[in-house]
DNA sequence: TTGTAAGCGTTATCAA
DNA sequence: TTGATAACGCTTACAA
């Protein structure tokens, strides 16, 4: 038994009536057990446990969630699973609500959770505690007031949710801060239209211009999706405008895939004759075929931020909107040198 | 109202019984309406439809999983968020499964649903009427005999498993096609120690000695994980022993990228002195900075395949155990050249 | 410390 | 075509 063998003879699972019927017991006793009731002797407890085992009984999710209190359930709303970076917010948000008895669900845009029009209605059937949303959050999600929502990752267009995410600006200012101690003095930056990727340029011009070097920097920013063809596009643009740039700064590790590429193109080698750095240390900058220089946005530690925010706010739903800023971390690797 | 205003003035989600009241019919009724019963009069559907719509109300999940017969969920065992070829797999089994009306409830072997050891635990609990696993099934998943499984994408080690998964094998030979006809004599292979690299291999090894073109494949087989060192590590070895090799062909993709580095190591081009190949046609083959010849193998028609193969498993449960193999495809990109 | 009984929000089975 | 009413499997007062 335990090893995956039918529960009862006719093939059902076990239920709780079972468990107490097979250890002589009320249903009552085997719920105290199940949740841990010191006030069970340890003599009904044991022939509780061993009935458990026996019937390979596992309490119903539904039933529990109807019967109890609470749901225990925290629906975490993902933009696209294609974006790698929710692998490490999971991380994060795992260790602070998991460990605290929280079921996750998970959820992108598409995978709804049921014949829903949008995950979180399938949250709210689910009758989920909170919710987590990564990334930009869409505009028409439409969640109760009542529920406790955290933005994990990106600016919060909803109101009242607290928001845990990369400080932009910051990361920014260590990429100026980078390569002005490489010793570039012009540097382009390829971006998006995007609020995070202004915040990144603003940053790496506040660096650049905070600094006595007399160093400067020149922009291209891309409409539409911040892909590696416009990644390409941008980085080609910016050096017809400006032949002296030797290191591009691009808004996140996609462009600058694409920035690298465009720079083959041309016949430019990274970083021997152009410097490049991304931001989001995706694993793909990680490789050591791209060896991207970074900016690591630490989303483990955002998703850590964003569940233990979440908790505070499921306890006191009337607390004011929090914002946490995550200081980045710059990694550098192989596409940046000194010129 | 529908905007994410709180249902009942309680501040709690609204139930079957405030809608029944409110449309003035019985709660029977509304669950019939829900339904989509035919036997309900135009005049009362659009009562409780509007009363529903007024309330904001959604049904509980927990309780038409308990009351209900069935439970509509699929549970999805993913080996690991971070294996990229998940997503394209999710959208072959949400066509099969989440259009038939079923919800798909994804997990990982980290992201427990709840405090349960495995997250098959978790989908038991949840009394899921199947599950899908995604890649290699670990050994001690513990599943009842009586529960639909299919693996998807993976050999399967489980009894009683019906399986769906690209044809490695085939896969080999296009492999060898390919690089056969851009005439390349002299063929290495890298790979590790799985069931699908032997394949692969397998694959590659028959399209070479079908082939009369005298042409031949050396091997480098590495212990431990497929990973981008051992790719690079595994290359130079090949290349060591056999310094005449024009081509490479990599069990996966990340290997064949740690190919790549290791040539680019020795100051060999790609694919001007060495063309290199991978499998799995991951998103960072399709880059085009990578643009790395690849071997798709259509995950999301796996998907779709698995998803049908488990429709069919719950209907007859006593049906034999079924494998089906999927046709991969060669995509060619910029690493493969004429010799 | 243990048992009894009343919900929780649905579906399903009957009658009406 | 509708409405009572009994499950469903569990939690949680309240009693004992």
């Amino acid at each position: 038994m335990g090893d995956g063998t039918p529960a009862t003879a006719d093939g059902k699972p076990a239920t709780i009536y079972d468990v107490a019927a097979r250890a002589g017991v009320s249903k009552s006793l085997v719920s105290l057990v199940l949740q841990r009731s010191p006030k069970v002797s340890d003599q009904r407890r044991e022939a509780v446990l061993r009935a458990i085992q026996e019937l390979d009984y596992r309490p119903s999710t539904a039933a529990v969630s109807l019967a109890g209190t609470r749901s225990r359930t925290i629906g975490v709303v993902l933009d696209d699973f294609r974006n790698q970076w929710f692998v490490d917010l999971l991380t994060g948000l795992r260790e602070a609500l998991q460990d605290q008895g929280h079921r996750l669900v998970v959820a992108d845009r598409f995978l709804n959770t049921g014949l829903d029009v949008s995950p979180v209605e399938g949250f709210l059937s689910m009758r989920v505690e909170g919710i987590v949303i990564a990334g930009e959050p869409d505009t028409d999600l439409a969640i109760p007031a009542s529920m406790p929502v955290v933005v994990a990752g990106g600016r919060a267009t909803l109101p009242r949710a607290d928001t845990v995410a990369n400080d932009d600006r910051a990361g920014g200012r260590m990429a100026a801060e980078h390569l002005l101690a490489l010793g570039h003095t012009r540097i382009g930056f390829v971006g998006g239209r995007s609020a995070a990727s202004a915040e990144r340029r603003a940053g790496l011009e506040a660096g650049v211009a905070a600094a006595t070097s007399g160093a400067s920097v020149v922009t291209h920013v891309m409409p539409g999706e911040p892909t590696e063809a416009a990644g390409a596009e941008a980085v080609g643009l910016l050096l017809d405008a400006h032949p002296d740039v030797t290191a591009v700064f691009a808004a996140n590790d996609v462009m600058a895939l694409g920035a690298m590429s465009g720079l083959a193109d041309r016949g430019l080698r990274v970083p021997e004759d152009v410097s490049v750095m991304g931001y989001d240390d995706t694993p793909l900058a990680a490789t050591a075929y791209v060896g991207l220089t970074s900016i690591d946005d630490r989303s483990v530690d955002i998703g850590r931020g964003a569940g233990e925010r979440l908790l505070a706010r499921i306890a006191d739903p009337s607390a004011p909107a929090h914002e946490t800023l995550v200081e980045p971390r710059l990694v550098a690797r192989r596409t940046t040198a000194a010129r």
